[in-house]
Order: C-alpha cells, then structure tokens, then sequence
DNA sequence: TATTGTTATACTCTATAACTATA
DNA sequence: TATAGTTATAGAGTATAACAATA
C-alpha cells in the first residue's frame, strides 16, 4: 500500500496490465475456473460433462428426460451420455415405479466417491485461486457474484 | 428488507436459498458466462472451441503449432479444426515465409465479421447480467477478480 | 394422441500413432 | 535428428429422425 500514491517512475519496471474491462474480467475468469474443473476432471478420466452429470446426480435422482433439461441437452444424446456412464459403474439405470415409461438415474457409490474427490480438488484449486483476497474481500467477491447470478 | 428479523412461520413461504459459499459462487458464474458465450456462438452455428479459435486470432497471425499452445490442443485436433474453419470460409492457411514447414492461419473478412458480431452479443449479455450493481459495484467486482485472475 | 426413452445416422471434436517435408 | 504439419483411426459427444412402449 505505501506506492499507492507514487507517481510513475523509471524504477517502477514494467507498467501495469491495461485495465481490465468488466466483460473481460467476466470472460476470462469463467475460463480459468472451467479450467481447473476440467483439470480435475481429466485426473479421473472424465470429461466435462460426464463431471457434470455426476455433480446433478449429488443430489437429485432424475429421469432421462429431466436431465435433458438440467443439462441441456437433447434426450439421445443423454441417453448416450448414461450409456457410457452406466459402462464405467458411475451411474445406475432404475426403473420409475409409478410411471413405466421412465427411467430414474442415480449415482452408484463409485460415482459418489469420484465426485466428491473432484469436488474436494476443485475447492482446493478455488481456494488457492482466492489466496490473494483477505476474508472480507472473499465476501464481498461472493456477495457481488450472488447478486449478478441468475435468480436462484 | 422488512421480514429480516421474522421468525420462521407458516406464511413465510419457501425458505431462501443457503447462503451461497464462494467456491460455488465461481462454480456458477463461470457456468452462466459460458451458457452465454455458447448461445452466443451457436446463433452463427459456431461450437465454443471455434468461437475461441475465432476470437485468438482477432490479433494474431499463429502457426498451427502455437495455435496450439494457445488453444491447449494437439496438433492433428488444430489441423482438425482448422480444416472445418477454412471449409466454412472463417480463417485461411497461408505458409510461413520464413520456414517453409510452418503454416500461418488468418481471420477472413467473414470470419472477422462474425467475431465481432458474436463478441457484441456477448458483451451484450454480459452488460444485462450486471444490471444490478451499481456502477462503484460493478469497479469493485472487476478489482477483485483482476486480482484473483492468474498474473497477465 | 402425447410422452418417455432408445436406436440409427451423421457430424464435430479430440488424442495417438505413423507419416512427409523441411530445418 | 528435431520440428511442423497432415492423415488414419478410434472414441466421446451432440442433434435429428424414426421407432416402440406406455400413458
């Protein structure tokens, strides 16, 4: 904090980063953390979206079609997805006991353990990556970020 | 503000959402920034890996091999890549004029025009996704994560 | 008839390995 | 020998269209 003030000088070595544009900030920010997630992900063998399945099966026990929507995507390429899924252990197919059409998935204690160890990896890389921010700046950082987010 | 200090009744409805930590903060946001980038490009037919091939060549003239580094792919998936690019007319192949083995990749006049349309659409979102903060809000959440972001 | 899910098909994206041409 | 790039191949991921079973 003491050169908060201190005009430029020869001695101040290279010059800051241009200023960072809000859009810029936004940008580049979701790429590095989708970086760290996929990271950790690849250290099981997983991609993206596989880590992602396995994340809205933490806590929900869906249908093929409502994971469709909980993940965007058409339900063939969902039911390759659990396909595969299904082949390593991760998931399990369950018929729905009410309507004989549906198909429930959940996780299979497999999936749970890898899930949780790319969870605890992706909180450690995150914490790391806010290493530079006292606890308040921390809070306020969320505060910021809860405001902008999208309802809940 | 006037039911902060309310107890938990009947009427109160369904309860507010947990307070949100600050890795699933970072977890969400990058999430939301990316579905937009995503729609952005899929408006003009591009996947996210083309849009991010588009937009590092806004200012730079590579090699297949630093296209490379810089997309974080091997080398067959950028001749890949660019193969689908050029046959869509985004980017052309020029050789090196230097070394005779290096190929450089350039943005088309078409491909420019896409960039920049996807890049207007996307700060567009972004610019509606900050809404509600304030302008000195919106300063303090580009600081902060100017600060969390990895050095330049 | 409408909905749930699967399958067939086609394309993008990715990596590995083997190759050619140039340095 | 080492580097730049392409090609062949294999597999994941995605959507569209057509289908069977159930509601």
């Amino acid at each position: 904090m003491t050169r908060r003030h201190a005009p430029p000088s020869a001695d101040d070595g290279p010059p800051p980063p241009a200023r960072l544009t809000d859009v810029d900030a936004l940008a580049q920010l979701s790429f590095v953390v989708q970086q760290h997630l996929q990271r950790r992900a690849a250290s099981h063998e997983l991609s993206l979206i596989q880590t992602r399945l396995l994340g809205v099966l933490r806590d929900r026990r869906p249908t093929m079609s409502e994971l469709g929507v909980l993940l965007d995507l058409d339900k063939s390429s969902v039911s390759g997805l659990v396909d595969r899924a299904e082949a390593r252990g991760l998931v399990i197919r369950a018929p729905d006991e009410m309507d004989r059409r549906a198909t429930r998935v959940t996780l299979s204690d497999h999936g749970r353990e890898i899930t949780v160890d790319v969870t605890a990896g992706f909180t450690e890389d995150m914490s790391t990556m806010l290493g530079p921010l006292s606890s308040r700046d921390r809070t306020t950082l969320t505060s910021l970020i809860g405001r902008v987010l999208p309802n809940p």
